[in-house]
DNA sequence: CATAAAAGTTAGGATATACTAAACTAAGAG
DNA sequence: CTCTTAGTTTAGTATATCCTAACTTTTATG
């Protein structure tokens, strides 16, 4: 109800489709690394035709929001990569809230907060913010960029990359997929826990690890989207 | 992010484009009196052309949600009225959360809500609902509707029912428009509070109540959408 | 390095909504 | 009971997305 605006159902300053939204934080996961985001890649991970992500990504670069290079793929313009952020900013303070404040499981929020952050204003996002103190880190570990666009994007390692023998403290884990986040929630698997590699298999092989004293076998696709900080580990505050 | 469904942004049963759900609102609070809704009425309400609508009641008529009488307008299906209450439950039960948890104003809480409701699950409605105890009246004073939809759409009257010389409570006023409601809270109108009607002009003029002592001038329009209780008032628990 | 496989793009359609302009209906005025 | 007009609907478009099929470019292989 209320008088609506033209069409768009724009809503916020930025003024983007919910789709194109998504769209952007996608590619900010993607690109990470110099490398622009792979059409197919961004398919993949938004459950879309390649063709259809062509199409948006024109739209998006005519919007100044990124810039494309035919046939290699697209990267974020400054304007892209501040608005993409702030969507970020704007998932995780939503994820945080409903965790700490409506009781969702942290492995189970990441749905309810990709919908609603599309309909949710800034100032109610503040409003959360502030009531939960100005959180920075959600329920996953994972940063919560700041309102001016910053975030500590620290270059963490996954235990996929840890050596045999080495013990490491879990920081964040990736935060789509609850199946998977309940898996390793089933190990003990979780922001802050002590996790040491006990094996390795080779050629891209499982690789056991201990959790609190109990012995896991994990694929190395699993492994490697959990993020640690190798640390002498042993009773320590933040890191 | 995530596996999205094919192509429709359906996420609740109903499957319901956030669009359609408006009109099932709009059209729930227009009919009321046997009176199916009027296209142009509907239009209004929504702030789209008149020919807009009768292709979107085309639709809802084809999904069987409502029932559309050529040149007079659309009333609710069985199946149109239950979708509409349980839209109307979310939209209370989101206010009254946004009010009672976030500090938001009663008078400019609706917009935001009415953007909510289109994203959240009817698993985060309950969980706030639940959060703020089954609350039964909106922050508005209007009735919530229960899970099962029904509503208790007690017949009230409003200012502009009154005779000179009645005194009586106000029970709720109608949520859109923030600069409505707060040009009544200027004059202390909010639920709860007692008027009596010192003067009425003549044709539709406007009229004049007494709220807290002070006298204010009221246009027919504002009045008809502040519903009050009529009872001899002074001192009283509920209603 | 020629060519096949992989990745990406274009073309042509579909759906949901909205809009304007033109045509049509219903209802009140004489 | 006809005519004007307010209210509706239809027709023709536009935008945002998505899809499939067909074509193009890049990359990888022998």
């Amino acid at each position: 109800m209320k008088k609506k605006a033209p069409v768009a159902p724009a809503m916020r300053a930025g003024a983007l489709t919910g789709q194109a939204e998504d769209y952007l934080k996608a590619i900010y996961e993607m690109e990470q690394g110099g490398e622009p985001a792979a059409t197919t890649a961004i398919a993949e991970l938004l459950g879309i035709a390649p063709a259809s992500v062509s199409g948006m990504l024109q739209r998006l670069a005519r919007l100044g929001l990124v810039q494309v290079e035919r046939y290699r793929g697209a990267r974020l313009t400054h304007i892209g990569r501040s608005a993409a952020l702030q969507l970020i900013r704007r998932h995780r303070i939503i994820e945080s809230y409903l965790v700490t404040r409506l009781g969702y499981g942290w492995d189970e929020v990441d749905e309810e907060a990709e919908r609603l952050e599309h309909g949710a204003s800034t100032d109610l996002v503040e409003r959360m913010a502030a009531a939960l103190g100005h959180p920075t880190e959600d329920p996953h570990g994972a940063p919560i960029p700041t309102s001016e666009g910053l975030v500590d994007e620290r270059r963490l390692q996954s235990i996929a990359d840890l050596a045999v023998g080495q013990t490491a403290r879990v920081v964040r884990m990736s935060d789509r997929d609850s199946e998977f986040l309940r898996y390793l929630a089933g190990m003990g698997i979780r922001p802050g826990a002590t996790v040491k590699v006990a094996e390795r298999e080779p050629f891209e092989g499982p690789v056991t690890i201990t959790v609190r004293g109990k012995k896991h076998p994990v694929g190395i696709a699993a492994a490697s989207r959990v993020y640690v900080e190798s640390a002498p580990a042993r009773r320590r505050g933040r890191g």
